[in-house]
DNA sequence: AATATCAGACTACAATTGTAAACCGAGATT
DNA sequence: AATCTCGGTTTACAATTGTAGTCTGATATT
Protein backbone atom coordinates (compact mmCIF):
# COMPACT_ATOMS: atom_id res chain seq x y z
CA UNK A 1 0.00 0.00 0.00
CA UNK A 2 2.29 2.09 1.05
CA UNK A 3 5.77 2.15 -1.51
CA UNK A 4 5.02 6.20 -1.19
CA UNK A 5 8.50 7.38 -1.38
CA UNK A 6 11.90 5.43 0.53
CA UNK A 7 14.80 8.00 0.15
CA UNK A 8 18.01 6.13 -0.88
CA UNK A 9 19.11 6.22 2.44
CA UNK A 10 16.02 4.60 4.35
CA UNK A 11 16.32 2.21 1.61
CA UNK A 12 19.67 0.72 2.95
CA UNK A 13 17.39 0.16 6.27
CA UNK A 14 14.66 -1.80 4.10
CA UNK A 15 17.58 -3.96 2.54
CA UNK A 16 18.18 -4.85 5.95
CA UNK A 17 14.67 -5.80 7.46
CA UNK A 18 14.44 -7.90 3.74
CA UNK A 19 17.00 -10.04 4.99
CA UNK A 20 15.80 -11.12 7.82
CA UNK A 21 12.46 -12.88 8.24
CA UNK A 22 12.26 -11.80 11.42
CA UNK A 23 11.61 -8.07 13.62
CA UNK A 24 15.29 -6.54 13.55
CA UNK A 25 16.64 -4.87 16.92
CA UNK A 26 17.49 -1.14 16.61
CA UNK A 27 21.02 -2.69 17.96
CA UNK A 28 21.34 -4.60 14.98
CA UNK A 29 20.38 -2.13 12.59
CA UNK A 30 22.64 0.49 13.84
CA UNK A 31 25.38 -2.02 14.28
CA UNK A 32 24.75 -3.19 10.34
CA UNK A 33 24.29 -0.08 9.55
CA UNK A 34 27.07 1.50 11.26
CA UNK A 35 29.56 -1.08 9.76
CA UNK A 36 28.06 -1.00 6.14
CA UNK A 37 27.51 2.38 5.60
CA UNK A 38 29.84 4.39 8.61
CA UNK A 39 26.65 6.04 9.94
CA UNK A 40 26.44 6.89 13.32
CA UNK A 41 23.60 6.13 15.71
CA UNK A 42 21.22 8.81 15.68
CA UNK A 43 21.06 8.82 11.37
CA UNK A 44 20.12 5.49 11.52
CA UNK A 45 17.40 5.93 14.25
CA UNK A 46 16.29 9.07 12.31
CA UNK A 47 15.85 6.67 9.24
CA UNK A 48 13.99 4.32 11.86
CA UNK A 49 11.42 6.87 12.48
CA UNK A 50 10.87 8.43 9.29
CA UNK A 51 10.08 5.23 7.73
CA UNK A 52 8.00 4.61 10.60
CA UNK A 53 5.81 7.72 10.35
CA UNK A 54 6.15 6.62 6.67
CA UNK A 55 4.12 3.18 7.84
CA UNK A 56 6.81 1.34 5.57
CA UNK A 57 8.11 0.00 8.93
CA UNK A 58 6.44 -0.83 12.31
CA UNK A 59 8.64 -0.85 15.37
CA UNK A 60 7.21 -3.22 17.90
CA UNK A 61 8.15 -2.60 21.70
CA UNK A 62 10.37 -5.06 23.80
CA UNK A 63 13.88 -4.41 25.64
CA UNK A 64 14.53 -2.56 22.42
CA UNK A 65 12.70 -1.43 19.85
CA UNK A 66 12.00 -4.23 16.97
CA UNK A 67 11.23 -3.42 13.65
CA UNK A 68 9.60 -4.95 10.60
CA UNK A 69 8.94 -3.82 7.15
CA UNK A 70 5.07 -3.59 6.15
CA UNK A 71 5.87 -4.37 2.81
CA UNK A 72 7.79 -6.70 0.71
CA UNK A 73 11.19 -6.20 -0.80
CA UNK A 74 9.12 -7.81 -4.13
CA UNK A 75 6.56 -5.47 -3.88
CA UNK A 76 8.62 -2.53 -3.68
CA UNK A 77 10.47 -3.78 -6.05
CA UNK A 78 7.75 -4.36 -8.53
CA UNK A 79 6.43 -1.20 -8.23
CA UNK A 80 9.69 0.75 -9.31
CA UNK A 81 10.25 -1.25 -11.74
CA UNK A 82 6.37 -0.39 -12.96
CA UNK A 83 7.52 3.32 -12.39
CA UNK A 84 10.63 3.23 -14.69
CA UNK A 85 8.78 1.04 -17.23
CA UNK A 86 6.46 3.76 -17.36
CA UNK A 87 8.90 7.02 -16.97
CA UNK A 88 11.54 6.05 -19.18
CA UNK A 89 9.66 3.32 -21.80
CA UNK A 90 6.26 4.74 -21.56
CA UNK A 91 5.00 1.77 -20.50
CA UNK A 92 6.60 -0.69 -22.97
CA UNK A 93 8.28 -3.19 -21.02
CA UNK A 94 9.33 -4.62 -24.26
CA UNK A 95 11.26 -1.19 -25.33
CA UNK A 96 12.88 -1.92 -22.25
CA UNK A 97 14.15 -5.26 -22.87
CA UNK A 98 15.27 -4.37 -25.88
CA UNK A 99 17.34 -1.56 -24.62
CA UNK A 100 18.52 -4.23 -22.62
CA UNK A 101 19.97 -5.87 -25.27
CA UNK A 102 20.79 -3.31 -27.49
CA UNK A 103 23.36 -2.11 -24.20
CA UNK A 104 24.79 -5.61 -23.82
CA UNK A 105 23.33 -5.87 -20.83
CA UNK A 106 22.16 -9.53 -21.41
CA UNK A 107 24.88 -11.83 -22.08
CA UNK A 108 24.13 -15.03 -24.34
CA UNK A 109 23.54 -17.32 -21.69
CA UNK A 110 20.99 -14.94 -19.85
CA UNK A 111 19.37 -15.10 -23.39
CA UNK A 112 19.05 -18.30 -23.83
CA UNK A 113 18.17 -18.89 -20.22
CA UNK A 114 15.46 -15.98 -20.65
CA UNK A 115 14.02 -17.91 -24.12
CA UNK A 116 13.52 -20.97 -22.53
CA UNK A 117 12.25 -19.38 -19.53
CA UNK A 118 9.73 -17.97 -21.87
CA UNK A 119 8.55 -21.13 -23.47
CA UNK A 120 7.27 -22.19 -19.99
CA UNK A 121 5.77 -19.03 -19.32
CA UNK A 122 1.82 -18.34 -19.85
CA UNK A 123 0.76 -21.62 -19.87
CA UNK A 124 -2.51 -20.15 -21.26
CA UNK B 1 28.64 13.52 -19.27
CA UNK B 2 26.29 15.17 -16.67
CA UNK B 3 23.10 12.77 -15.99
CA UNK B 4 23.76 14.07 -12.88
CA UNK B 5 20.42 14.45 -11.25
CA UNK B 6 17.39 15.47 -13.62
CA UNK B 7 14.38 16.03 -10.89
CA UNK B 8 11.09 14.78 -12.05
CA UNK B 9 9.70 18.25 -13.04
CA UNK B 10 12.93 18.87 -15.14
CA UNK B 11 12.50 15.61 -16.78
CA UNK B 12 9.16 17.36 -18.47
CA UNK B 13 11.13 20.17 -20.02
CA UNK B 14 13.91 17.16 -21.32
CA UNK B 15 11.06 15.37 -22.92
CA UNK B 16 10.30 18.81 -24.87
CA UNK B 17 13.94 19.40 -26.02
CA UNK B 18 14.34 15.92 -27.16
CA UNK B 19 11.18 15.55 -29.15
CA UNK B 20 13.22 18.34 -31.01
CA UNK B 21 15.98 18.33 -32.84
CA UNK B 22 16.35 21.72 -32.88
CA UNK B 23 17.21 24.15 -30.43
CA UNK B 24 13.56 25.35 -28.49
CA UNK B 25 12.93 28.68 -27.52
CA UNK B 26 11.75 29.60 -24.21
CA UNK B 27 8.95 30.91 -25.51
CA UNK B 28 8.00 27.46 -26.93
CA UNK B 29 8.80 25.49 -24.03
CA UNK B 30 6.80 27.82 -21.71
CA UNK B 31 3.85 27.38 -24.15
CA UNK B 32 3.84 23.78 -23.80
CA UNK B 33 4.37 23.39 -20.81
CA UNK B 34 2.05 26.02 -19.07
CA UNK B 35 -0.28 24.02 -21.55
CA UNK B 36 0.39 20.30 -20.76
CA UNK B 37 1.48 21.15 -16.77
CA UNK B 38 0.09 23.79 -16.06
CA UNK B 39 3.29 25.05 -14.86
CA UNK B 40 3.60 28.99 -14.68
CA UNK B 41 6.15 31.04 -16.50
CA UNK B 42 8.29 31.65 -13.50
CA UNK B 43 7.82 27.57 -12.91
CA UNK B 44 9.42 26.98 -16.48
CA UNK B 45 12.42 29.91 -16.41
CA UNK B 46 13.76 28.32 -13.35
CA UNK B 47 13.73 24.62 -14.22
CA UNK B 48 14.92 25.54 -17.21
CA UNK B 49 17.40 27.78 -15.12
CA UNK B 50 18.31 25.02 -13.09
CA UNK B 51 18.88 22.63 -16.16
CA UNK B 52 21.47 24.90 -17.43
CA UNK B 53 23.11 25.56 -14.25
CA UNK B 54 23.47 21.28 -14.17
CA UNK B 55 24.93 22.04 -17.85
CA UNK B 56 22.12 19.40 -18.89
CA UNK B 57 21.15 22.01 -21.46
CA UNK B 58 22.69 25.08 -23.08
CA UNK B 59 20.93 28.31 -23.74
CA UNK B 60 21.93 30.02 -26.87
CA UNK B 61 20.96 33.76 -27.21
CA UNK B 62 18.86 35.12 -30.16
CA UNK B 63 15.96 37.67 -30.18
CA UNK B 64 14.85 35.12 -27.05
CA UNK B 65 16.66 32.23 -25.24
CA UNK B 66 16.68 29.36 -27.10
CA UNK B 67 17.75 25.68 -25.49
CA UNK B 68 19.45 22.53 -26.31
CA UNK B 69 20.15 19.19 -25.22
CA UNK B 70 23.80 18.57 -23.99
CA UNK B 71 22.83 14.56 -23.12
CA UNK B 72 20.36 12.53 -25.42
CA UNK B 73 17.43 10.60 -24.48
CA UNK B 74 18.89 7.39 -24.99
CA UNK B 75 21.83 8.65 -22.99
CA UNK B 76 19.77 9.41 -19.68
CA UNK B 77 17.73 6.27 -20.35
CA UNK B 78 20.84 3.79 -20.47
CA UNK B 79 21.94 5.46 -17.41
CA UNK B 80 18.77 5.43 -15.44
CA UNK B 81 18.29 1.65 -16.72
CA UNK B 82 21.29 0.60 -15.24
CA UNK B 83 21.05 2.59 -12.08
CA UNK B 84 17.85 0.75 -11.50
CA UNK B 85 19.11 -3.10 -12.42
CA UNK B 86 22.37 -2.15 -9.60
CA UNK B 87 19.44 -0.83 -7.10
CA UNK B 88 17.05 -3.09 -7.46
CA UNK B 89 18.49 -6.07 -8.89
CA UNK B 90 21.88 -6.02 -8.19
CA UNK B 91 22.95 -5.66 -11.83
CA UNK B 92 21.48 -8.56 -12.70
CA UNK B 93 19.63 -7.53 -16.38
CA UNK B 94 18.25 -11.05 -16.42
CA UNK B 95 16.37 -10.99 -12.96
CA UNK B 96 14.82 -7.81 -14.07
CA UNK B 97 13.56 -9.14 -17.39
CA UNK B 98 12.39 -12.62 -15.61
CA UNK B 99 10.66 -10.71 -13.48
CA UNK B 100 9.21 -8.42 -16.03
CA UNK B 101 7.86 -11.88 -17.11
CA UNK B 102 6.28 -12.93 -13.91
CA UNK B 103 4.58 -9.88 -13.16
CA UNK B 104 3.27 -10.43 -17.04
CA UNK B 105 4.37 -7.27 -18.25
CA UNK B 106 5.35 -8.90 -21.58
CA UNK B 107 2.08 -10.31 -23.25
CA UNK B 108 2.71 -13.23 -25.51
CA UNK B 109 3.68 -11.21 -28.83
CA UNK B 110 6.35 -9.24 -26.72
CA UNK B 111 7.77 -12.74 -25.82
CA UNK B 112 7.79 -13.95 -29.57
CA UNK B 113 9.03 -11.05 -30.98
CA UNK B 114 11.52 -10.70 -28.36
CA UNK B 115 12.61 -14.03 -29.04
CA UNK B 116 13.31 -13.37 -32.60
CA UNK B 117 15.13 -10.43 -31.79
CA UNK B 118 17.38 -12.29 -29.75
CA UNK B 119 18.58 -14.78 -32.16
CA UNK B 120 19.21 -12.13 -33.86
CA UNK B 121 21.48 -10.27 -31.75
CA UNK B 122 24.91 -11.17 -30.48
CA UNK B 123 26.26 -11.75 -34.02
CA UNK B 124 29.57 -12.57 -32.59
C1' DA C 1 9.41 61.30 -24.38
C1' DA C 2 6.37 58.67 -21.23
C1' DT C 3 4.60 54.36 -20.51
C1' DA C 4 3.25 49.66 -21.04
C1' DT C 5 4.92 44.92 -21.88
C1' DC C 6 7.34 41.12 -21.36
C1' DA C 7 11.69 37.86 -21.18
C1' DG C 8 14.74 36.74 -18.00
C1' DA C 9 17.10 37.18 -13.31
C1' DC C 10 16.66 37.20 -8.52
C1' DT C 11 14.33 35.92 -4.38
C1' DA C 12 11.17 32.91 -1.78
C1' DC C 13 9.46 29.23 0.68
C1' DA C 14 7.75 24.73 2.23
C1' DA C 15 8.74 19.69 1.83
C1' DT C 16 12.06 16.08 1.52
C1' DT C 17 16.55 14.11 2.24
C1' DG C 18 21.19 13.12 4.20
C1' DT C 19 23.44 13.51 8.18
C1' DA C 20 23.81 14.21 12.90
C1' DA C 21 24.22 16.86 17.62
C1' DA C 22 21.72 17.68 21.99
C1' DC C 23 18.99 16.08 25.30
C1' DC C 24 16.26 12.97 28.36
C1' DG C 25 14.92 9.15 31.16
C1' DA C 26 15.72 4.43 32.94
C1' DG C 27 18.64 0.93 34.19
C1' DA C 28 23.71 -0.28 35.51
C1' DT C 29 27.77 0.95 38.37
C1' DT C 30 30.24 2.86 42.25
C1' DA D 1 22.19 8.07 46.62
C1' DA D 2 25.03 9.95 42.90
C1' DT D 3 26.53 9.13 38.50
C1' DC D 4 27.36 6.96 34.22
C1' DT D 5 25.51 4.66 29.93
C1' DC D 6 22.99 4.25 26.42
C1' DG D 7 18.42 3.69 23.76
C1' DG D 8 15.29 6.74 21.95
C1' DT D 9 13.28 11.56 20.99
C1' DT D 10 13.77 16.29 19.59
C1' DT D 11 15.98 19.63 17.18
C1' DA D 12 19.15 21.11 13.47
C1' DC D 13 20.79 22.36 9.17
C1' DA D 14 22.28 22.50 4.33
C1' DA D 15 20.99 20.78 -0.35
C1' DT D 16 17.48 19.68 -3.58
C1' DT D 17 12.92 20.08 -5.47
C1' DG D 18 8.33 21.93 -6.77
C1' DT D 19 6.28 25.98 -7.46
C1' DA D 20 6.11 30.70 -8.06
C1' DG D 21 6.24 36.04 -6.84
C1' DT D 22 8.98 40.27 -7.67
C1' DC D 23 12.17 43.07 -9.94
C1' DT D 24 14.69 44.86 -13.99
C1' DG D 25 16.00 46.25 -18.36
C1' DA D 26 14.91 46.42 -23.18
C1' DT D 27 11.59 46.85 -26.66
C1' DA D 28 6.99 48.23 -28.34
C1' DT D 29 3.12 51.58 -28.11
C1' DT D 30 0.84 56.02 -27.66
Amino acid sequence: MLADKIANAELEVMRILWRQQEPVSSLQLRKELEQAKGWGKSTVLTLLRRLTDKEVITAHKREVLYYSANITEEEYTTFHMEEMVDKLYQGSAKSLVAALVEHGKLSDEDINELSQYFKMEDPK
